[in-house]
Order: C-alpha cells, then structure tokens, then sequence
RNA sequence: GGAGGCGUCGCAUAGUGGCCUAGUGCGCCCGCCUGCUAAGCGGGUUGGGGAUAACACCCCUCGCGAGUUCAAAUCUCGCCGCCUCCGCCA
C-alpha cells in the first residue's frame, strides 16, 4: 500500500495514520463494549426488582419499604453506568470517524505492472491500425468540426447559443451517426450476455461518494442544489449503486451490465483546451461497459472489457493505439487502466476514445456490494470494472479517418446496418454527405 | 403539491417501554424415523464488528439517523422508501 501511494505520487506516511487509527478504534470499541455488556445485565435487574416491588405493593407485605430502596439504588447504579457508557460510545465513535476520513484519502492500491508517474509516463502497449497518408491521397484533411459543419452533423453555434460554450447539437446525419454507433455498442454488448440498461443520470451523495467521484474530481460534477442531487459523468455511478448494499451471486460468473446515458461534465480544469468541435464538451452519450466479478478474477476480466473495445474499435476502423496508464493518472478508485486512443489526423496525435478501469474492491467496498463468500462462511467484497463502448466523441476520429476528397465520408461497414439511411433523402448508407 | 397509511429474520406475520436473549408459520440446510416425490420428530438458518491459532465469548443490527429513558422494535423529531386517494403535468 506505501508502494502504491508513493507510485501515484501521494504521501505513503498516510499509510501509517491509518494503521494507528485502526489501532485506536479497535481499543476505545473493546473497552465500550464491554462496559455495555455490565451496564445491560444490570439495567435488566432494574426491571426485576421494580417488578418484585410493585408486586410486593400491591400484596402489602411488609418488605415494601425495603424492596422499593433496592430497586432505587439499582436504577441510580444503572444510571452512573449508563453516563460512562455513552462517554466511551463517542470515543469509539469517533475513532471510527478518523479511520474512516484516513482511508477515504487513500486511493486503491496499484496493481503490479502500473507504470510510476503522472499523466505523460503512460506505457503504449500496443498500436493498432496504418494512419492515412492524406498527402498522397493529394488533399489536405479537414478537422471533424469541418467536416461536421459541411454536412450539417454538426451545430456548435446554436448550440452555445442555448447551452453556452462546450454545447453542440447533433444533427440530421450527425445525429442518425451517433445513434447508429452507441446503438451497435448496445448491440455488440447485449450479443457477449450483458444485460442492456438505461440508467439514472442523477445520482445522490451517498452514491457519488461510493463510486468515488467526489475525492479527486468533485470538481468535475454538476450537482443540483435545490435537491442535493448529482449530474453523473458517466453512468459507471448508477451502475455501481444498482448492487449497492446486496449480497450478489456470482457463481455462475461475473455479472455484465451494458447502459447508455447521456454524461454531464463541468470542465472545470479544462478551460481553453480543446474548445474546438465535440472533443470536450458538457454534455454527450455515452455506452459503458460495467462488470461485477470475484477479485482473484478481476485482471482476467478487464482483459476481456480491453478485448470487447478493440472489438468496437475494429468495427471503425480508426488506427488507435492502448495504453497502460500511470499510477499518478488513475483517479482513486482504478487500480489499473488501459485507454484505447485513436488517431486523429488533423491534430496529428491520439486522443482517447475508451477507457477501462479495474476498481478492484474499491467502489464495491464503499457501495457494500458483496458476495457469499465461496471459500467459508460469510460474505466477502466483489470486484468491479468498467469500460467504455462508444462515446459521442467517437464521431470525432470517424468523421476524420473516413473523409473522402469530395467532402463526404464513407461509412464504416459494420455500422452500415445501424445507420438505416437507405432512401432516407437519396443517401445511400456507404457514405454520408447531408440530409438535404 | 395536499391528505392518509405503512416499513420487524429469504417470504408471511406476532409484538404499544423491562418476562424480547425478537415469537410463530412457510421456505431452506443438517440429522433421525419411515421401504417409496409425502408425513412426522429434533436441531440450525440476517448482516456487521471485536476477540481467537481456530473455537468459545462479547457488542451492534427491527428502513436510516438523532433524541427521551436506568432501559426503546415499542415514545419524539428528521430523512429515505413503498402504498392509497386528490390535485397538477410531460
């Protein structure tokens, strides 16, 4: 766990914090439970002898007198006790609350491998794909804003015109595209046994704070004040909270979940980056990959999420490359992270277009998200992954890598059937050019 | 938005301040009995934490959180959720 701190170039000495406050915790709940023990059994006297004291009353015997002054004095005895009791209740209270505010400030612990560093000392594990020669093609490449705009897929203006900067409309082919891809994300997904979903894209506190989006990038959040809600950035928070507090069975396998929801995101750091076109923008839709699995299988499964995006990116047939972020670049929750990357010619340089996240037993442990333990009695923490299947920004590499000369762009072939443009205003669905 | 009702062990229910260490039925698990998919009998069956080599044992948990009390499933307040009716509205 030090190592892992230090990888991710935070402090490890919290590391030794927690443990001392574990220590203090377990001492201050040790000393008040057994006083609660000696005040329970003597608070269940009083009721005894106030019962052989009334009953003595009302039969007139004559050691009334004396059986009322026992009682009171064990009553004032329960009370003393009682006095202490709470005192010691706080303390160990308390010391839980330490623990638990050390422990929030720690992210998961790095799986073996992660490169050491921040965002630029990623390792490229593989590249996939030829980028086009666009000179000798013989034009020169238009940005997907360009292309966009030419094709009446893209409204930048009007959209800041309603929602203001980072807001876009998608239109006519542009809408029809980013349907067609999310929608062939559904499908590819629902065909591998997930279980399609249409999520909450507002979440409350307790489920925010479980899938870990309010340490590091609470900034990046939207939250209604009117009724302490949360805009989600991605809908990995309503899947994370849709186990949150049961015991699930996994016996069979991990449990998939595959959901579309539109993603909302402050920008706050990001300003006068990427303000051109769709790239960074407040609002866009978004198909995510989730998975509940045992731990001891959790790398395993988060080579599988890796292989369904290469799956989807294939389908595209964009040139990416993946990369194995570095610890520093991992948000709290991950313990690993592979992002696929794309090609994007006019800025001549891969931006991301996936991400796949190994939380480990991170969020399930915050969220309380078990499973019957298979090796003995009682329950035990399940793992969770994520990864991305399509994003509004996919349309970004697209548009680019498949534009023509003549302004229009061909159609990827597996995203043809999901397209249904055939007739739709004279477009044949192999390339799009408008919807006039 | 207004009015009312409700939340107890996997399910159904009992429980209106101390005999609740939460009862009962069903389901489930283990055993016994019985020659036959049954019935009967006995035991077990929420989850978390502490403790332990492992047990034993102890504490917490009756939607969640505060409070009143020597003592709370039970009384008070707040929150969450569900149901019924009315209103409004995509």
């Amino acid at each position: 766990m030090r190592a892992s701190q230090t990888a991710r170039g935070e402090d490890p000495e919290v590391v030794d914090a927690i443990l001392a406050a574990d220590e203090r915790r377990r001492g201050a709940l040790s000393e008040f439970e057994s006083l609660r023990a000696e005040q329970k059994v003597v608070s269940r006297s009083v009721g005894a002898a106030m019962g052989a004291f009334q009953k003595a009353k009302k039969a007139g015997a004559a050691d009334a007198d004396h059986l009322e002054k026992a009682a009171h004095h064990a009553r004032a005895q329960a009370g003393e006790l009682s006095e202490q009791v709470k005192s010691l209740e706080a303390d160990a209270a308390q010391a839980g609350a330490e623990l638990a505010t050390l422990l929030r400030r720690a992210g998961n612990v790095i799986i073996d491998g992660v490169p050491s560093g921040g965002e630029d000392d990623f390792a490229v594990l593989e590249t996939i794909g030829q980028a086009r020669d666009f000179a000798a093609e013989g034009f020169e490449p238009l940005d997907h804003l360009a292309i966009g705009e030419r094709l009446g897929a893209i409204d930048m203006e009007r959209g800041a015109k309603v929602g203001g900067a980072r807001f876009y409309y998608l239109t006519g082919v542009g809408a029809l595209l980013e349907l067609a891809l999310l929608n062939m994300a559904m499908a590819q997904a629902t065909a591998a046994g997930f279980t399609p979903m249409i999520t909450p894209t507002l979440a409350r506190s307790d489920i925010m704070h479980g899938a870990g989006f309010m340490d590091a990038h609470a900034e990046e959040v939207y939250r209604l004040e009117a009724d302490d809600l949360y805009l989600t950035g991605t809908s990995e928070v309503a899947l994370a909270g849709y186990h949150a507090d049961e015991i699930i069975d996994l016996t069979a396998g991990p449990q998939r979940y595959v959901a579309w929801s539109a993603c909302y995101r402050r920008e706050a750091g990001s300003h006068g980056k990427d303000t051109r076109g769709i790239i960074r923008v407040h609002q866009f839709h978004k198909v995510e990959m989730f998975s509940y699995c045992r731990p001891e299988d959790a790398e395993v499964e988060h080579q599988r999420l890796l292989d369904w995006e290469r799956e989807m990116l294939a389908k595209i047939e964009v040139p990416y490359r993946i990369i194995d972020t570095a610890a520093g670049d991992l948000g709290g929750p991950a313990a690993r992270k592979f992002d696929c990357e794309a090609w994007v010619p006019t800025q001549g340089r891969y931006r991301e277009l996936t991400s796949t996240s190994n939380c480990t037993t991170y969020q399930a442990r915050r969220l309380n998200t078990r499973e019957r333990d298979p090796n003995g009695s009682g329950t035990r923490t399940v793992a969770t992954l994520n990864g991305t299947l399509g994003t509004t920004r996919w349309l970004v590499a697209i548009l680019e890598n498949h534009q023509q000369a003549d302004g229009s762009v061909r159609v990827p072939e597996a995203l043809r059937p999901f397209l249904g443009l055939d007739g739709a205003g004279g477009q044949r669905s192999s390339t799009v050019t408008s919807m006039a």
